[in-house]
DNA sequence: CTCGTTCGCTTACATTGTAAGCTTACAGCA
DNA sequence: TGCTGTAAGCTTACAATGTAAGCGAACGAG
């Protein structure tokens, strides 16, 4: 049979084929046959091109981090950062279900190392001395990616969207969750990520 | 055969074992058909007490939180919270490989509740008016698990243990990362933890 | 003693990751 | 043009997984 010659397979096509599937059937949905289905291809075709499923999913942390656009330099060290930090927070909403990923299995790769070397460079001439930077780099990158992993989750083990209501506990134990009660439902999350960001990178400045 | 009479399994006999279990053998080793094992019945024995492996997992998480001590309202706000996110943060360094599981499939549960309204509580008696109080709460907790997370994972990303050591980076390309060269590996983790913590309790001094 | 309920066991099945080996199509050269 | 090496697909096979369905024994209440 003639039939129209194939595109060829390869590692990048696969991968955003990855992403693709998991943002719209979640993780736990995919698997090697379906993946390969979805590309018109066997299973095990796609082992041609990545060397197991576990390094499939570290591929695709290396697609979302590409996805991420890191401000130009031009501004001061206090907005890149905060540009930088929302835009990771960006990449939780883009793929919900696929940024856990990049928590729970960090990249071991050159793009993930340069993206540091590009933070602590931007606070070195800001002025900080190697170490608080480096704290300062951890400090902000854990609570950028421990906030975009809860609002995920729709920030569970409180009472909003969860199976719990507000309403359904008892008043008198739960008296401060009670006052919270209809606000929990309306809270601006670009707000309140601008908080927690605006706390540390304020504190941050004190020791300058 | 007078065989010893069975202790009776229960559902928090199965939830402890396990916890012990991944504690010893990693998460992805965790079988129904292992677990039973361990407790010496058929897998399929598990499913009278617990309705099916996510609801495990759940569970797990349950037995890390009733771990989790709260510190005693005796001190000071600050010192209070301070010991509260100290606990969690200990929760991840004795069980690093269960630990994962709360913050990717946060608890549902009473006692979970019961943990953010002593939080709340205590903001609130600190002066804290109830949305200022909700911000900090998650802002601490969010920086808390992004630092324990990324504290389990050797803080990949960066080229500390990770396959890339900074050592084998081109120095011209990443010079700042090279300053850290050294450093990297004796970075005192407690005093890094403190150090975020300490920023973020010190900005929220700020607001009352 | 009987009987319903609890709880463990056995069997069975669909789905998964992936090893091994076969096949086909094309590139480079004769 | 035909020959051949190689890349990249396909087929088959297997062990491990989660869990549905039904069986049987022990035990507490009447």
């Amino acid at each position: 049979m003639v039939s129209e010659r194939r595109r060829p397979l390869d590692r990048r096509t696969i991968l955003e084929a990855a992403v693709r599937f998991v943002d719209g059937e979640g993780l736990d949905s995919l698997s090697m046959r379906k993946l390969g289905t979805e590309l018109g291809v066997e299973a095990m075709s796609l082992y041609n091109h990545v060397p197991n499923k576990g390094a499939l999913l570290d591929g695709m942390v290396e697609v979302l981090l590409g996805d991420l656009d890191v401000p130009s330099e031009s501004e001061g060290w206090e907005d890149r950062i905060r540009e930088a930090y929302r835009a990771f927070r960006r990449l939780a909403h883009e793929h919900p279900n696929v940024f856990p990923l990049l928590v729970v299995r960090p990249p071991d790769t050159m793009d993930g190392v340069w993206l540091v070397e590009e933070f602590l460079k931007t606070l070195r001439e800001a002025g900080f001395d190697p170490e608080t930077s480096l704290y300062a780099f951890r400090a902000l990158s854990s609570y950028a990616s421990g906030y975009a992993i809860a609002e995920i989750r729709g920030f569970a083990m409180e009472p909003a969207g969860s199976r719990l209501g507000a309403s359904t506990l008892p008043r008198e134990d739960f008296p401060s969750i009670h006052e919270l009660d209809g606000r929990l439902e309306t809270v601006d999350h670009d707000a309140e990520f601008e908080f927690g960001l605006g706390l540390i990178i304020a504190g941050l400045k004190e020791k300058l």
